[in-house]
DNA sequence: TATGAATGAGCCTTCATTCAT
DNA sequence: CATGAATGAAGGCTCATTCAT
């Protein structure tokens, strides 16, 4: 039986339990969109309800948290000095529908704490690739960062609105238009 | 207030209900997004829940009557000789949040018979502006009608997640970026 | 068009529209039950609603008219001379839910005098054929009107409850029971 | 009143709210019929909405779990060496409006398992009885078990439809034409 | 601290009934 | 008199959130 694992296992559940949570919240809202119902993240995670809102107290809460994965993964390409633009839109990408909710609330909820961080620690990132493209000549001298950011914010929009079927070759036809934008 | 007149004002009320349904649906979801309770644009249109489903029984039937008046606009704005994509992009970002949502279900709702016939209007809207702009010199002559639909897709879905107060200016940014791009 | 048929014919077409109506209305109740919303028997009937009310004010009426012409229908059977009570039921048979519904509804609505009526004539109806059947020495001399109507609504109720392939299957099962139950 | 206490109680709510919720149904159900509003049972048994749907979610599921104790009181009887079939009877005329209505639903909804499953119950139980009582000499020896069923299933939906004063009488009337039907 | 049932507000939808034309 | 749209009161159901255990 399943149920076997899951009793009260006591404090020490909490750290696990935040993870299976995140774990589930991306299954779930990859495959029903942000507004599916919070009760089945919960199940999904095998964890209660009651846990869900103890670790993440609104949806929002658990969102943040799922992109704060995200961020940190293109900050460890950008830390790998030999990547360039395009690794980094690899991965955005590869995130498709997390990076372009995130880029929703960026838009949208700009007053919220938790997302001005995560806005804050993007346009660096970004900024940093963007710099070393420069510097290889690979884009425009003049291309500014809020300009990429900008495009990147356009490219996630689309291709996670793009069946997945169909994702990787419109990504490519959208970023290749924005290459020519920034070209040499 | 437009709870003023509330009665059975018989069926000769049924052409300004429709009107008054869809102007509401307008300013609801513009303010709410496409999720917002119908019934929230039944009582902002002044009219019984019922009449809401008698013209439109479906979320989606009432967002396609909405799509059509826009596209309708656009289609007035490329018969006019002198216009110029430009022009088609002004009215774009003028109908910021549904022309992103159009495009939204465009993407998603392939298979909806409704949204199919508005696609295909739209993708012939577009052709028909970009093979005056090509005929002009104002955008490369290799430029296809796909890639210009894909970039006004990007386009009023960026649009259309930025703050009103911002929308023009974010809009004019994002826009030069597909100059550059379709720069002869 | 077929709208050209209809429109405001005048006057001359009230009574055309109440026996659209009763016909209406039995096919739309024994395909949907007596719950079937009105407005589909009006559609049906290709009348507008107002006319149904103004002809039945209330489900009830419409219903005693249904009923009301069963009743003549047994009242037919039992005029001719040589019927038998199994000629009754097999009419009773035929008419399965008008029939198991106008018992419940004599059943229960005992006060009201549309149904007062239908009762009556039900009742001396069904006495008429019991006097014969016991005349012929076909059912017990002490055969009582009233269990006979007794058998008839079981009978009645029964089979309107019963799929319409194993109708007439089940029906001749029952039936044979109150065969032994009145037998001489 | 039953109003009186309302708040959250707990999980260990759970199982007097799933008895509450039946007994309400069975008095609601008993009174309006079987149409009755759910949420009418939610409201009499002093519970949530959402309570209901938990426990029974759908409406057959709720009618089942009473016809499950229906059943199960048929049982005890037949357990009782000493029981005959108008004991039986008498306790189905005790149940009147629930066994009318699980027969009703064991002749419409075929494909239900639940109802399958209670129906094969209720044969079984009845066929028990049937066969003491040919063995007692009480009913003719040739008498089907199918065809009892049959007259129960007519007597439980007759009396069903009884006012409840005239129950017993009515029951009465009707039993004694089976019993002249089954008389060895 | 974890659990998961309880709660109830709110949305969608249907339909009986009214009434202007 | 007929028409058929308008109305709005319910009812079904879902889910975010609370809270006893």
């Amino acid at each position: 039986m399943e149920t076997a694992a899951r009793k009260n296992r006591g404090p020490s559940a909490g750290p696990d339990n935040r993870r299976a949570l995140i774990v589930a919240a991306r299954e779930v809202f990859s495959l029903e969109g942000f507004h599916a119902p919070l009760s089945a993240i919960a199940r999904r995670a095998g964890v209660g309800q009651g846990s869900l809102y103890r670790h993440f107290p609104d949806r929002l809460t658990l969102i943040a948290a799922i992109f704060d994965e995200n961020i940190a993964s293109l900050e460890v390409i950008v830390d790998r000095e030999s990547s360039t633009l395009d690794d980094y839109l690899a991965e955005i990408l590869e995130q498709a529908l997390v990076s372009s909710a995130l880029i929703d609330l960026m838009m949208l909820e700009r007053s919220d704490d938790r997302i001005q961080h995560l806005r804050t620690r993007i346009t660096a990132t970004t900024g940093r690739i963007v710099a070393r493209e420069r510097a290889s000549g690979r884009i425009r001298a003049d291309a500014a960062t809020d300009d990429v950011v900008l495009a990147i914010s356009m490219f996630a929009a689309l291709i996670a609105r793009v069946p997945e079927a169909e994702r990787r070759h419109t990504g490519d036809r959208a970023w290749s238009l924005f290459h020519a934008a920034f070209a040499p």
